[in-house]
This record gives C-alpha cells, sequence and structure tokens, in this order.
DNA sequence: ATGGTATACTGCTGTATAGGAATATAGCAA
DNA sequence: TTGCTATATTCCTATACAGCAGTATACCAT
C-alpha cells in the first residue's frame, strides 16, 4: 500500500490520538454515547468542574469527534460519529491481549514453583 | 453495550493513544510496516538521531506495538500487529471526511459569489 | 586485555497542556 | 435596564515529555 506519508499528514493523525489521549476526553465520549447532554448534565455525569467540561468539548469539537446544537442557554454535545468506539475496541483488544499474556506467565512462574 | 468505564481503563486507553500521538512515532511505525529494521536503519530511513530512535522505541516496545530480537551488536524491531494501521485508517477516513466537507464549504461559498 | 560499533540511558531545557480560579459572554426573565 | 443561569475564555501553576548532548553498556574483533 502506501508507503510514503508526509510530516504534515502523520501530525493531523497524531492531533487526532493526542485528543484522544486523555482519559477525561474518552470519559465524557463514553457518556456521550449514551446520548447528546448539555455541559451542565456532564458535569453531574463526570463530576467534572465546568471549566474543565468545557474546555474538553472544545477541543473535541474542533476535531470533529462531537457535534453542537444551540437551544436557548443550553448547549447540546453528541458524539459526531462512532469512530471512537472503534478505536477503543481495538485499544481494548489490545489490552485483552496483553492481559492474557501476563496471565500466561504468572501461571508458567506458578508451575515452575511448584516443579521446583 | 458496556457503559461504565472505571478510571483505571480509561487511563490504559489513553496511555496506548498518547503513544500514538507523536508524529515521530507514527513514521518509525509507518517505517517498519515495510519489515524489521535496527536503530541504525530507522536512523537512516528517518532522519532522526540515534538516542531519539532509540526512546521511542522503549516506549513503543514497553507499550506492545513493536517486538525485537537481538542479533550480534543489533536490535532488530518489528511492528507487533497490524492494529496500528487499523487505527491510523480509521483516523484517515475521518480526515478524508472533514477535507471532504471542507471542499463542500468552499464549492458553495463558490456558487453564492457566482449568484451574487 | 584494547578498540570500535550498536544501542540504551541520564541529565538538561524548552514547550505543551491539564486543571483550578476567576472573569467574560450569551441568552432569558422581570 | 437589572439580575440570573449556562457556557466560554483567560490567567496561572504544575506536570509531562520531546529532543539534544553526553555518557554508559553490550557485543564483537583483534
Amino acid at each position: 500500500m502506501k508507503r510514503i506519508v508526509s510530516p504534515e499528514v502523520l501530525e493531523l493523525i497524531a492531533e487526532r490520538f493526542r485528543v484522544l489521549a486523555d482519559p477525561a476526553r474518552l470519559q465524557i465520549l463514553n457518556v456521550l454515547q449514551g446520548g447528546e447532554q448539555t455541559v451542565t448534565d456532564l458535569m453531574r455525569t463526570t463530576g467534572f468542574r465546568q471549566a474543565k467540561v468545557s474546555k474538553h468539548l472544545q477541543l473535541l469539537y474542533n476535531l470533529g469527534f462531537v457535534d453542537r446544537r444551540k437551544e436557548g442557554l443550553h448547549v447540546y454535545y453528541r458524539l459526531a460519529s462512532e469512530d471512537v468506539f472503534l478505536l477503543c475496541d481495538i485499544v481494548c483488544r489490545r489490552l485483552q491481549v496483553e492481559a492474557d499474556r501476563r496471565q500466561e506467565v504468572l501461571e508458567e512462574l506458578a508451575g515452575l514453583g511448584a516443579e521446583a
């Protein structure tokens, strides 16, 4: 397939991963999977302070991970796509593989202990 | 599906994304897609200094993105799985969608200009 | 042993950014 | 207008980390 990727594209890709590289933002995205919420809702569902919620939402919005609509005083945020969860699923599968491998090592060690 | 994700798991997921959130590491991974390489090879193919290559490889190795084997003086690094490219493909698809959307907006603006 | 090469590590500096507190803006009500 | 609420932004501090230079370690050759 493609071999050479320009530095600009690498930076764009890295930028997207950087947004996902924060537990608070992942938590917000996870909550939004249950449906759209206002900033105040998110303060309640996540326990974060208002400034924190708002700032993370700006980032997520600017990079296209969430959409929003204004209704009176409130701003409703929602997931822009389910891609985030595709990404997380892949990562989680990896975590599972790692955990399994550690488990195997532990069992192997236990086996050696019994033999010795 | 699952709704509640523990802070620990969120941190683990974020940690994985953080490793991918760096253009230098993405470039190294991209090069490794062409086959295993030593640190010295990578210095040549990426243009990075030795310390830089080595440090990024440590990070990638510690989080399971690459494997390595030692042969004499050399250490050969290779991709641990193709998952990285699954992840990048999803991100790239998103970038394409964003680009298309910007393009549409531009064309719409051009159209308005012609009408006016 | 000595010397040379490949890789890893340490200490440092600058930069980016997360989070808190405070302030600013936007929209609604009276 | 004034006051109130929801959201955004600004300023600040602390932390994390990328990259550099230098040094240390590991391995091979002689």
